[in-house]
DNA sequence: CCGCATCCGCTTCGATACTG
DNA sequence: CAGTATCGAAGCGGATGCGG
C-alpha cells in the first residue's frame, strides 16, 4: 500500500514560492484555466489538454483537489456524470491566470503548424485586452463565451454583464498578436461592443 | 557539439500555455522573483534560491536570456562583475508574480522550520496587501526595500515614491498570513505609511 | 464509453565533484 | 567566482489495460 508521499516543495517561506508549490507543477496552472470557465468531466479534460497523459492529470488533478483549489462533483444519482469545478479558493486564481495571459499574448504572433486551438483559449487574454471598457463583460468568440469582472479579472459566471463583446476568432489573432488595436477592430466592426 | 534542442513546448495556441513555455519550469519565476529587485550575479542567486542545483540555475538563466526576459551584463572593464538582470520585457512578468504572490500569502499561515527565509520575498505579496494606499510606494522589510507602482503592480527603482512604508518582519507575517488586518497593524503604529 | 491505474522508455532534476 | 561534467533518482509521455 502506498501512503501518499511528502509532496515536493520549494521549501522556501515565500508567497510565490508557496503559490507554486501548489500550482507550478508542470500542467497545473492549464488544468486551472480549463476550469476557469466552469466544470469539466476528466474525459473533457483530457481532450482539451492535448499532450497530458492520464495518469498525469489524475494526479494532478487529486493534488489539486487537496489543496483546496478544486473539487469533484457527481451530478444527478439519474444521471451520474462526475465533474471537476473550481472552488473558491482555486476561482481566486483566474487573476494569476490572466496576468500570464496578458504576458503571453505577444507570443503567439508566432503560430505553428503542429500547435493545438481552443476557441475558448482566447476568452482570458481577450479580457485582458478589452480590460478599459470597464465592469462585467460577456466575451464570445466563436461558439465560447464566458463573463469577466474585468476590474479584479475574476470570472463571474452569475453576474449580468454591462456589455456583450463578440470578435471573431480571426481578429481575435490579430488583436492578440498585437497586429491590430482595439480601437481600429472597433472602428472596422469586427468586434462588436453591444451595451446590456 | 551539440546545436540547442528543440526546447520543450505544450505546443498550443493559447497564450497562457505559451506563457508558460517560457516560465513554467522549475525554478524559472523563482528566478524572476529574485531578478525583480535589481541586477543579482550568479553566486547571488544560488545562495538565494537554496535547493537549486548549479547546473539548472545555469540552464535557466540561458533560456531566460534566449527568450528575451533577462539579460546577462559585464560592469565595468576594472573589475569585470558578470550580473543577471531584467529586461524591459522581463519586467512585465512582475505582475504575474505579484499576482501569484498575492494568491499564495494566506499559505504562509503554514509556517515549516525547514523553510528558507528572506527578508526580500516579503516585499511583493505586502505591495499586493497595501495595494489601497495606491501611487507609488517604497516599502521597507528589515533591511531590505523595493518600490512599487502599486496600480500597475509593476517595480520601478528609478520612480520618486509618494509615501514609504515600513513594517518589521514580524509583523509582515502576521499581516501575509491574514493573523491582522493592515487597518489594525496601522493603528498598532507597527505598518508605519510616511508621506515624502 | 468513462474514469482512471499500470507499465515502460525517455527526459529532467538534484547532489556532488570538478575546472578555467 | 561562475559555471561544466557526471550520475542516480524522480518525473513525464505514450500506450495499454480494465472495472463500472
Amino acid at each position: 500500500m502506498v501512503v501518499g508521499m511528502p509532496r515536493r516543495s520549494y521549501a522556501q517561506y515565500d508567497a510565490v514560492a508557496r503559490g507554486l508549490d501548489v500550482i507550478g507543477e508542470r500542467w497545473t496552472l492549464l488544468i486551472v484555466r480549463e476550469l476557469a470557465f466552469g466544470p469539466r468531466r476528466y474525459t473533457d479534460l483530457h481532450a482539451d489538454l492535448p499532450g497530458i497523459s492520464t495518469d498525469v492529470l489524475a494526479a494532478r488533478l487529486k493534488e489539486l483537489e487537496a489543496d483546496g483549489v478544486v473539487e469533484r462533483r457527481t451530478f444527478a444519482p439519474a444521471a451520474p456524470v462526475r465533474v471537476y469545478d473550481l472552488t473558491d479558493r482555486g476561482r481566486e486564481l483566474v487573476p494569476v491566470v490572466a496576468a500570464l495571459a496578458a504576458w503571453g499574448s505577444p507570443l503567439l504572433a508566432a503560430h505553428q503548424e503542429t500547435d493545438a486551438v481552443r476557441h475558448h483559449w482566447y476568452l482570458l487574454p481577450l479580457a485582458a485586452l478589452v480590460r478599459e471598457l470597464g465592469g462585467v463583460v460577456e466575451l464570445r468568440v466563436e461558439g465560447s463565451s464566458c463573463r469577466v469582472d474585468l476590474e479584479s479579472m475574476a470570472v463571474v459566471p452569475e453576474a449580468e454583464p454591462d456589455a456583450v463583446v463578440t470578435i471573431a476568432a480571426k481578429i481575435a489573432d490579430e488583436l492578440l498578436a498585437g497586429r491590430t488595436t482595439l480601437a481600429t477592430a472597433i472602428d472596422d466592426g469586427h468586434v462588436i461592443v453591444q451595451d446590456s
